[in-house]
DNA sequence: GTGAAAGCGCTAACAT
DNA sequence: ATGTTAGCGCTTTCAC
């Protein structure tokens, strides 16, 4: 019905009876350009009149700007991701360009790296540590700009980190403070930046709080509700069980919450239960879940303005330190 | 360092002593291309030598053809759309085409108009009820195809839906066998497709099993957790409360949840709860939820067919009807 | 203040 | 079995 071959460039001029690249210039309001105000508003009509747009595929041949940057996760079903996706799509929208946010195949790193290599996207934001050293350097060699968000990537020198330490930290002091000594970490995966980073924090505060770091209260080793439950069974059935757990992640949380209930041990009561990442789904636990609020949404954005280009850390590291502790009902001081 | 500047078709055919064409007939798989083999070969050395990799921009404005497509959604922070997205993305890459996932921003719909008429994605996947008409008309007006998926978008006749009347049809059949009679049902938003549909399937099952519904017992007007909480504490403060109820979505059940907890109403014992869509979430609260699980990856890979047209529905409204009940710990029979 | 012309990198119809 | 050619629609330098 509405198939009215495409108008272009050209259909517009004459319309307006200027030359195309007049029109052109209207468009990309050339500063350069000296016009009539009334030819002007002639093109303008013109544009109107035609429902004219500007066909995307020309325009980046001939700029060599694909206006798009591409956004690399490991999940959709995890919520931290939503956040950063958030703050990104944000800061990508303030800049008129595209945001092309997927999942990570790792059977297929190819694909990502055609993307790069084609001028379909011109750069790309790292959020996944699902991606082979083999793959990173592949990506790393088509000369596009990288960051990495929320992880530390071997090969990729900008990157946009959240103070995990500082979070574990936070937690720790938290439990202390409550009274707690004997202080459990449920940890993220081995392999895991975050999850390493978490744990260094939970040490460290540790000690700043005269405590010594005892190698048998650390258990799990995954950010799912699975390896969570299975820690936390792990932990309880310790000849002297933990007071108080920080857990690395949400999903982990859900499942240490899970497996304590089973065994009949109460959160706070008999064991306090506190996590990393603020999401909504935290405040709706039973009980509601003490957290540490992170930055993922400015982390997003600021990734993003890191690949512009904008950002004044100038390739170096950046640590966000906004992080908040939230107190809700699965921390009590210790019976 | 290595910013050797972009290969080009021609470079690679130089290389090959060949001409581009031939180049670009090999890359393509031409089949009425006829070749020696040691050409052939020639020309995949120099590709791989090059590290040549073909200019997308140049490709589609050839072609007409950007290879990319667009889903649609409200929020990430959903997890619906987590599945939704993966069998979307799956479809996608079987395809070797792009899909590029956003969230629709109601400030802005003209960003969605333009990127379909400027070629940038070749079609839209419609998973977000956040849209205006004015913005419908205006997308469906490019011309490009549009398929909607998990809703009827007045305008979009291509859709692909889950038989959301039949989930909560399955939902109050299992609570009727279990002796309940006062069933009630916390709704959707009032202008969302899937809550209508949802509560039209509670009715029609309520008269089913011999049951009158009973206006009282609706309440709610949203997929929040929010909704779901304050929704909750109106049924129950009534004189005559639910024993059951069927929670629109897993969100407000979640606060549906919450809220029966503090006003010390034991779930199961005291009412029973169950809800649609069965996310991994549903598994991991206390009680685990009673769901109903919908095949949403399955419809993600549907709309994308049905985008490239590969479907066999021809236009026509698709059902999916794989709804099965799960049932867990927060239903029970009715005391 | 406006127009002419070249060319971005590719594909496809048509030579040879 | 391979080469020639003509654009796709746009931006930009330069000319008038």
């Amino acid at each position: 019905m509405t198939s009215a071959k495409r108008v272009t460039l050209t259909d517009v001029a004459k319309l307006a009876r200027v030359d195309k690249s007049v029109v052109s210039r209207v468009i990309n309001d050339d500063d350069r350009l000296v016009i009539k105000p009334e030819t002007r508003d002639r093109v303008l009509a013109a544009i109107q009149e035609l429902d004219y747009h500007p066909n995307a595929a020309a325009r980046s041949l001939r700029t060599a700007q694909s206006g798009t940057y591409g956004l690399l996760i490991p999940d959709f079903a995890n919520p931290i991701y939503a956040e950063i996706i958030k703050g990104a799509e944000q800061a990508a929208a303030a800049r008129d360009t595209v945001l092309l946010t997927g999942t990570v195949n790792e059977d297929h790193p190819e694909r990502y790296v055609r993307m790069l290599a084609s001028g379909r996207v011109e750069g790309l934001l790292l959020a996944s540590d699902k991606l082979s050293a083999q793959a990173i350097e592949a990506l790393r060699h088509t000369g596009r700009p990288i960051v990495s968000v929320n992880q530390r990537v071997p090969g990729v020198e900008r990157m946009i980190l959240a103070d995990d330490e500082r979070a574990s930290a936070l937690v720790v002091r938290h439990l202390t403070d409550l009274g707690h000594e004997r202080i459990a970490h449920i940890r993220g995966p081995r392999n895991s930046d975050t999850a390493r980073r978490r744990l260094n924090g939970y040490r460290g505060a540790l000690r700043a709080g005269g405590l010594t770091p005892d190698p048998a209260l650390v258990a799990g080793d995954g950010y799912t509700s699975e390896t969570g439950a299975e820690a936390m069974r792990e932990l309880l059935a310790l000849p002297e069980p933990p007071t108080a757990v920080l857990v690395a992640n949400v999903a982990a949380a859900v499942g240490a919450l899970s497996a304590a209930r089973q065994l009949g041990v109460r959160v706070p009561e008999d064991v306090s239960v506190a996590t990393i990442h603020d999401i909504p789904l935290a405040a709706n636990l039973a009980p509601a879940l003490t957290t540490v609020r992170m930055p993922l949404a400015e982390m997003g954005r600021q990734g993003m303005l890191a690949l512009f280009g904008e950002d004044s850390g100038s390739g170096r590291t950046v640590v966000r330190t906004e992080t908040e502790l939230i107190v809700r009902d699965s921390t009590s001081a210790r019976a």
